[in-house]
DNA sequence: TTGTACGCGTTATCAA
DNA sequence: TTGATAACGCGTACAA
């Protein structure tokens, strides 16, 4: 343990010694450079220089200040998992951006994997943060109650609704029924849809009455809510619309539920699919299947990924990036109850058409 | 600004006027339960409770003890770019993991986008943080330059190789001399090589020979190094090989690079590439030229992400996983100069055959 | 089992 | 322009 980081900690005071300043003056020259002449100011740093001051103490500066200077954003998936969703990472980039440009840290907090080992992400309590984006978390997930218990400013993206805290969101109902009204106009009117996951139990198969009554979370409930409410208006009851729910928004997911879909008596002409990527999975097996798209089987995704241009899906555009960005100027507006619900955008493209 | 946490904050001390005790023994009752009598805690708690107090201050606690309870992991490239690579995904999974054994959050610092709008990432010198795992840095970034003056320990994983500073990675000459050799044995005379970036200048294009000479990334150079060398014990002189160089680790890049080499006047038979998603993107556009795997061309990846398998591509194997938690214990083991090389493996599957 | 006193490294206030 | 002094909230010897 003869580590060279072991040697006392080089601090302010030795750096005032060694010039024959008193402290505060060191402080000065590096938080207030106005307050100081230039030449001791250059003396100052020449010292800390030598002497291997790297700057102030974060942890000290955190508890004088009051300020972390850092913003957490805490999501309940596992790291992998949540990295590999496009729409994740766009929100997150959203949000680098706007921290970038404040000056602010990002400490991104996983909720998930945490939280199977332990009682609570200590994360949660420890990270050294003003404030934290709570992004798509289960309304029944303990670092709900953490992350209110802690004090700071809170915001949530997506998920969940909670009284006094900034919200920023889309209209997921009325997102999901125009994509639904999009395919009723083509004509459509045998419809299957492939849902996100309902709970956390990795259940994989039909969507129950059971389930769907039970559903965790409230943007997977608005676009299901969606989606049958354009249906029902049309005349279509909810029962006879095959609903297949999928516990990992994958592509693989995806291929397989929409095979189990298109068993159906009456197979799907369109399918309605919460996720691009769920969707891309599906035209794929639609396709191994030798169907083609949009002639059989007409497909609409939801998100608006990169990847969606490339496989020409008809989706409903979010403002992902937006979403970020937000977030974090709420965070810093500081007031109680601000919501913003960002426009979507219906984006048409070849993965639709009249049925056959 | 009349947001519930300007309230001034509950402290120690005011559980412990509330309680009539002092505030050692409140901190006491959080640090160490059995100092106290169980029903002195239990108040204690309870008046916590009551007052709002949510524990210990993480900067005043981090100050007193000397010790963040985090550790920051550190890489170059964007947010969004880097969590859309398996392999990074896989490493930080390790890591994730190891500190989640270890009770220490993750600091995630992307130095990438940062770089662009200031001189240094804040976060590399604020963020309060135990250590730092330097991921695959470039090794003439600012980044390493500044976590080294931080003063707290270093691993560094892949790149760059520091004096000094423990080292995480994997033989990546000899890795990639199998590779290549594996292809000669089997009989290929004509090679193209597929190569990630030489340096951060998002050049596209044949690698030059005054590139090659500069390569920025120790383990590309590495690479290329290993293939080339078991080209040229089988006689093939490296001048012999076209390389095609890509700014990034992506199947759309891949896809367009080999294009390029199968117009080769000698078409190569066999392609190594250094990475698995830039060979599954070439692997769809060799096919799109209407030529066959491995029949007409074989192809060897790098990295064995999970889709290599479902692509049935040959590839090496790197623990990506024990890379991460390798590199947590390093960090803790505290020791100067410790170096682990981990084993990687050679995966043949179905990409790989006898040239036509 | 509980309390006193001090230190952690910094910033902020105010006086010189 | 500079410096003394007091917080900031907590951990921890050591004493009681």
């Amino acid at each position: 343990m003869t580590r060279q980081h072991d040697r006392r900690k080089v601090t302010l005071k030795d750096v005032a010694a060694q010039v024959g300043v008193s402290h505060t003056t060191v402080s000065n020259a590096y938080i207030r450079p106005g307050q100081l002449s230039a030449a001791l100011r250059e003396r100052i740093l020449a010292a800390a220089q030598e002497l291997g001051y790297t700057g102030p103490d974060p942890a000290a500066k955190q508890l004088a200040t009051g300020r972390a200077g850092a913003l957490g954003f805490l999501f309940s998936e596992d790291l992998p998992y949540a990295f590999s969703d496009p729409a994740i990472l766009s929100v997150l980039n959203g949000v680098a951006k706007s921290c970038d440009d404040l000056e602010t840290d990002l400490a991104l907090i996983s909720a998930g994997s945490n939280l199977r080992n332990r009682a609570a992400p200590v994360s949660l309590g420890n990270a050294a943060v003003d404030g934290y984006i709570l992004y798509s978390v289960a309304p029944d997930s303990r670092c709900v109650l953490m992350a209110q218990q802690r004090n700071v400013p809170l915001v949530v993206v997506d998920q969940p609704r909670l009284s006094g805290v900034p919200y920023v969101g889309i209209d997921d109902r009325d997102s999901a029924r125009r994509a639904a009204k999009t395919l009723l106009d083509l004509g459509h009117r045998h419809f299957g849809i492939l849902s996100l996951k309902t709970a956390h139990d990795g259940y994989s198969g039909p969507l129950t009455a059971m389930r769907r009554a039970n559903i965790a979370h409230s943007t997977i409930a608005m676009r299901l809510e969606g989606y049958l409410l354009a249906l029902k208006e049309a005349g279509i009851a909810p029962e006879d619309v095959p609903t297949w729910e999928i516990p990992i928004n994958s592509e693989e997911m995806g291929a397989e539920a929409v095979r189990h879909l298109l068993k159906q008596p009456r197979r799907p002409t369109a399918i309605l699919a919460m996720s691009d990527r769920v969707a891309i999975g599906a035209m794929g097996a639609i396709r191994s299947l030798g169907l083609r798209v949009p002639k059989d089987v007409s497909i609409f995704g939801f998100d608006d990924i990169p990847a969606a241009q490339t496989h020409d899906l008809s989706t409903i555009r979010q403002p992902h990036e937006r979403k970020g960005s937000e977030a974090v100027r709420l965070l810093g507006a500081g007031n109680g109850g601000e919501n913003v619900i960002l426009e979507t955008e219906l984006v048409l493209r070849g993965s639709i058409g009249t049925p056959a």
